[in-house]
DNA sequence: CCTTCAATAATGTATAGACAAAATGAGCGC
DNA sequence: GCGCTCATTTTGTCTATACATTATTGAAGG
């Protein structure tokens, strides 16, 4: 379900960025954190040099690690998502038509995670965080979002203030995530969604719903609801995956 | 706007690979068509082999060649587009769901882009295919779709037969993209939208608009409108921006 | 103290060779 | 004709080495 590659034989090269991949992933190195250099990781795997410099340059492809001349290997510091999936971080895409950014933290009660269904995935412990807020622009309502962030997986979100922070943005920055699952829909605007966004009811919405993990942990289960007029996704690709602008 | 890389001063492995991307991307080289064999190319270039295989490996990382052991390395069949940004052809959508499709041409006509807007764009003749057409999934209308195709770009189009493969589909295995731009949003549905999709005025729609380039050619732009519960795009992203699922 | 410049440590790229692995196809026995 | 074996071709990976490139460091000189 989570990770791509099943637990084929790996050559050296590809374990050698396995294993990179896994520091960084797991929070023991952290973005700007430098990495050995490669003669000594070639003396660590007993291998040459150039074994792990493919291991580098794959991840350095693949945007994990920055490499210099002379400086060495450093952790990248985490993209912003948009970057990667044209679905922006909100405080951003309203700082970048040159509005106000506001937050209306509308709940957040700490409760378990009901068993049985959806939400049993949300780590062992199965305590979560349920968070409704409200996003504004210039005072005016932007999108609605309730969101469900697993406590066992991120234990530091009990203490984060997301009356200040928002849920998605601290989550950006503070746990890196391996996979996402986004649902984009067309629904018609209920009763208290009409009303907080400040439209008529059965407006159209456009609805995202995002699953995020790290590794096989379910980290966050986020809905945002978006006036029509409001907001359009835009994302720019090209064949290989890549995103731009 | 379009090529990311500059006129940066290119390694061979890197030229290898864009002289191989090329081929590709022009139509010389066509999926299913084998490329040299490494040691031809290395004698062609006068380098090592394993120069080659740098090259050679980062296409087939990319997505845009397959290697496979004794037998060569050949030119990738065109992905779905859906494997790569979790937006579906139709008809292999409807398929997925065990569904019938069909397809209604609705409109057809050929005709000179607009000059000074958003048309002007397209490519240098200026001429335009211009569909309108309605997908059906067991008879029931799913999306409906405008589309414009610069036959510049594309002449073999003005001989295809849209009334039995839709434009999509047919773009997808004929012409290799090199960038797309989507723009996702809610729509409140127009009259004749809600005609055809048989819905009421007003309702909810998903709203797709894609435009696709192959080089600087703007090859195609698309809308396509959806019943809020017809349909909702599913994505599943790693950071590094592979897709699955 | 600041500037200049050279030594140096790291990545960046390439080489020539080696052996492994896999798929193909040819030859052979039945 | 059918199935088995085996040589061959081509990719897959690694090695050890070499030299280029570049940013940093630190020392020399003003």
């Amino acid at each position: 379900m989570t990770r791509g590659k099943g637990a084929e034989t790996l050559s050296l090269s590809q374990r050698i960025r396995a294993d990179i991949e896994e520091k960084i992933m797991s929070g023991a190195w952290r973005p700007g954190d430098r990495i050995p250099v490669e003669h000594e990781l070639a003396a660590q795997y007993g291998c040459a040099r150039m074994t792990v410099t493919r291991a580098t340059e794959a991840l350095a492809e693949a945007g994990l690690i920055v490499r210099r001349k002379r400086a060495g290997s450093f952790v990248a510091q985490p993209r912003i998502e948009s970057a990667v999936l044209g679905i922006p971080d909100i405080p951003a895409t309203i700082a970048e038509r040159g509005k106000a950014y506001d937050l209306r933290l509308l709940s957040a009660r700490r409760r378990v995670a009901a068993a049985g269904g959806e939400e049993d995935r949300f780590g062992g412990s199965g305590d979560v965080l349920e968070i409704d807020c409200l996003h504004l622009a210039d005072g005016i309502p932007f999108a609605f979002e309730h969101r469900l962030i697993s406590l066992a997986v991120v234990p530091a979100a009990a203490e984060a203030d997301f009356s200040r922070t928002p849920p998605g943005t601290w989550l950006l920055a503070h746990v890196p995530w391996t996979e996402a699952e986004h649902r984009i829909g067309a629904r018609a605007a209920d009763a208290r969604a009409a009303e907080l966004l400040n439209i008529a009811k059965g407006a159209p919405c456009l609805m995202l719903e995002r699953r995020t993990w790290r590794g096989d942990a379910h980290v966050t289960w986020v809905r945002q609801l978006f006036a029509a007029d409001a907001f359009d996704l835009v994302a720019r690709f090209t064949p290989k995956g890549d995103a731009a602008g």
